[in-house]
DNA sequence: TAGAGCCTGGACAACGTTGTCAGATGCGAG
DNA sequence: CTCGCATCTGACAACGTTGTCCAGGCTCTA
């Protein structure tokens, strides 16, 4: 039992090769081939042979050779803004998994909604020759990515759209889900409503705004600026926006929050308040059925935008589709409370 | 504008190589490696002149050639349970950010908690020879990865130990959290506590029911068997678990949960009842604060049990650690209510 | 001005695998 | 007994990059 002699007498390199495992079998390196993929014309004499010798030098086939010599890795990459928002793990998880039906792994990074390292993590996965790409774009030029798409690597951005490029896109209907969620406040007897939300060059944020604007011009009811307030997501910020639109001399009586990490943060800020405040948020959470009241929310199915998205790369990649599309899947408004109280006084 | 000409012309391989860049230059192959590289020697008009060609081209490097010629990958792997569960958002965003650090690209996978899915993701990942892994197990024989660790693949465990090999593993004090959490029940008054966990099998789950029954004996109170549930940790099985647990003749006062998923349901359930039940649940849960009571919780750091495994795989790739160490993070009980209550007649 | 030494650039092999192709072996038929 | 064919096996090149090594041109000094 010395297993803690870990990395002595190998340093690194000294791995065992076919040829190796040809010389020990005493075969050609071509057999070796054979035997490790499986493929036909190899005597069950010779496979037998050729197998004790991989077990006993414990020989893995390299794939950086194979992929080399073959052309294609059978990796897919995923870029997305924070695999720590509780928001993209279930949306990377269903990537993972269309990708393992197809025989692919996942390499995923994190963008930190930063632009410049999006395009470091794209341009670093290209150079491993991913076969393609799911890009959940942090910034708005994508153009650094064309030669790339020309030479082959299939790409589909997801939950907001390509800047400068023509690409396959999948998003959730940000406009009509803040929409239908601001318009139901209103049908509570709302018409002085918040709307905070994230950075504005963010597409999803700019939509959403787009939404919560058609709806009070719908029920004609004039915004006013300090109603709205946009930037990061940061507990900080959402604290401060919140309070700031809930104090004064003519306070909003209803909050629309613009992602799930601005609504727990609003849903704090509520729970201080004396005063009940409506709030419908997009984006479900956890436990949202269990608290006091229950927060109404505009859910999109991440998994499905996952889905959806590595669908459509392997369709790409079977060449089974030739122009980029903009798939737009639908948000469901689930009520449970918080988006029902009436306007206090 | 004919970014729509996506692969016509160019189906694969066609990409341009060094070859065809310094083609284009007009200089030589190990020039254009030069420049690509940043290595010293080449005059700032020649540079000039293969950046350009690589422009022009849209050139960019081969990485699988490059890790076939130099032998490191620079990238490690992450083989987790489930990627959507929001225990390991964190943990897996902390790897990556240490292994991004380091300028290594992070690949993983999700195990489904399969001892088999388990062995090929890590066999898969050792066949693109990743530098190292960090695997949270789901099987408990990890013999399979000696040849591996003895080749070279810098490997740490996270959240749980190894099975039948010696390596560096990273917990979290399951046992000593659990036994704190219901002596926490107990000392509010409790003696018929349940306790609902994962599968046997599981290392943390066996160390938490451990935990149990210590703080149980310490306290001088004999376990009943049907306090003790354990099996997988679905909406469905928790459910009845608690339920059977909390009705009949004598039902327990408190529950002890756990991990997230327990508790979620867990909550779902003592919510539905008239009388109250004391809770203590493993791992933090998001907005716990703000439920009807606050779920007292056994916080373990998700995020800091993925750094601390990242710095040692490292730490090994560097050179600067010799024997495989077993590194226990301590939890924290965070009371907020639930786990206050006393017990209902 | 010649020689030494430095700097730049390029030819070539090697990494480990797979595809091509040709050689070896064994068998049956004429 | 020999030929032909099918089956199995192995030699070799190629994938795109980097390390080694050498050649040629330059500068600097004596």
């Amino acid at each position: 039992m010395a297993e803690t002699a870990r990395r002595t007498e190998s340093r690194y390199g000294n791995r065992p090769t076919m040829k190796d495992v040809a010389a020990r079998a005493g075969v050609g390196l071509k057999t070796v081939s054979r035997v490790v993929n499986g493929e036909p014309g190899v005597t069950p004499d010779t496979e037998r042979r050729v197998q004790e010798a991989i077990d006993a030098l414990g020989f893995r086939r390299n794939d950086s050779a194979r992929v080399l010599r073959k052309g294609r890795t059978a990796s897919i990459g995923l870029v997305l803004e924070d695999l720590a928002d509780p928001f993209y793990g279930p949306l990377s998880r269903a990537v993972e998994e269309v990708a393992r039906a197809h025989g692919a792994l996942l390499i995923n990074g994190s963008s930190a909604e930063d632009p410049d390292r999006e395009q470091e993590l794209v341009l670093a996965l290209c150079a491993r020759r991913v076969d393609g790409l799911v890009v959940i774009p942090a910034g708005d030029d994508h153009r650094y990515l064309e030669p790339e798409i020309k030479a082959g690597v299939a790409t589909v951005f997801v939950d907001r759209p390509a800047g400068q490029i023509d690409a396959d896109v999948v998003l959730s209907d940000s406009f009509g889900g803040a929409r239908d969620g601001v318009a139901h406040l209103i049908a509570h007897g709302h018409r002085r409503i918040g709307f905070i939300g994230d950075m504005p060059r963010i597409h999803t944020a700019a939509e959403r705004l787009r939404g919560y604007r058609a709806a009070m011009e719908d029920a004609g009811i004039p915004v006013e600026p300090d109603w709205m307030s946009l930037g990061v997501t940061g507990p900080e910020r959402v604290r401060l926006a919140a309070e700031t639109m809930l104090s004064g001399s003519s306070p909003v009586t209803a909050v629309f929050a613009g992602n799930n990490r601005v609504t727990v943060t609003v849903v704090r800020v509520i729970a201080e308040r004396a005063r009940p405040v409506a709030l419908v948020g997009f984006d479900d959470i956890e436990l949202a059925d269990l608290l006091q009241p229950g927060v109404t929310v505009v859910a999109q199915d991440a998994a499905q935008l996952g889905r959806t998205a590595a669908d459509r790369l392997f369709r790409q990649l079977d060449g089974s589709l030739v122009l980029p599309e903009r798939i737009e899947l639908p948000t469901r408004l689930i009520t449970r409370g918080s988006g029902e109280l009436p306007p206090a006084a």
